[in-house]
DNA sequence: TAATAAAGTTAGTGTAGACTAACTATAGCA
DNA sequence: TGCTATAGTTAGTCTACACTAACTTTATTA
């Protein structure tokens, strides 16, 4: 399967965050949600289908497939881990990390993101088991990030 | 000033870059470090002269403008900032923290960049001197990011 | 059930940014 | 001084991804 381009990608994490919380996604909701216009929408769609990602039967529904499924989850699993990062790590406010994690989830590898999530788990956990955890690491022999 | 696009990003941070190691970037340097072809090298600086970041006489110099300096050494800053973030923070090796510093450092604001900075500067600090300006940073009312 | 609003589609346009092929200019050297 | 390699340019093509205008389908409701 060929890599999905960053606008690919918006349209597909789109489609699945709204299917999340309305069953199955409208077209003319993720025209709204972002902010581009219903044609637009319609080829994201085709191309989306043409790579097995998701079903559309004209003037019906969008219905994502497992594969879309799972690469949506993927996704939007960056988007949220990248957020959290901005907001929990670095301290800044919801709409910037929000606006940042939107452009940043298509630039990083899988192992930076890894990374990031696993230095995000290390700085939010309380001082002693922080402690304990890179003690046990240090232990281990495994590098404590 | 409008934003320039990543790919203008790109061109404008190689001759940068090219022209602090050889005095004046040449295009087909430009081409071989991008690796774009020489027509593309011809259009994107033919895009950023146009916009007052360098100046392009024909089949001659490409000398980068005051603005073009300032811009060039801006998104330069950004990619060294990263690459060793992803490197002293985060563990990844140099080939990969490149890769990574290419692409993230288009998609990211200034103030995520600024706060990802300074956290690499504490982290990286020896544990006194890190518990230390925590403790001051506590004392006078600032976060401690 | 007919009118209307909302959703979706089609066709056509524009821009950015890459490419190849073919040309022109410049520089280095015999 | 002229030949040749390298650098730079021009013209034309292609793809991705936006858009508007105008149309069709579906859903709502008076």
């Amino acid at each position: 399967m060929k890599r999905l381009s960053p606008s690919l990608e918006d349209y597909l994490e789109a489609a699945y965050t709204l299917g999340l919380k309305d069953g199955f996604p409208r077209a003319c909701a993720i025209s709204r949600r972002l902010k581009v216009s219903k044609p637009s929408v319609n080829s994201a769609v085709k191309a989306l289908a043409a790579r097995g990602l998701l079903e559309h039967e004209k003037y019906g529904y969008i219905r994502l497939s497992p594969a879309g499924l799972r690469a949506g989850a993927e996704i939007s699993g960056r988007h949220l881990l990248l957020k959290d990062f901005f907001i929990a790590v670095l301290g800044m406010d919801g709409a910037e990390a929000e606006r940042d994690a939107c452009r940043a989830e298509h630039a990083l590898s899988s192992g930076a993101l890894r990374r990031l999530g696993e230095l995000a788990v290390f700085l939010k956990a309380p001082p002693r088991r922080r402690l304990l955890r890179a003690a046990r690491a240090a232990m281990s022999g495994k590098k404590a990030v």
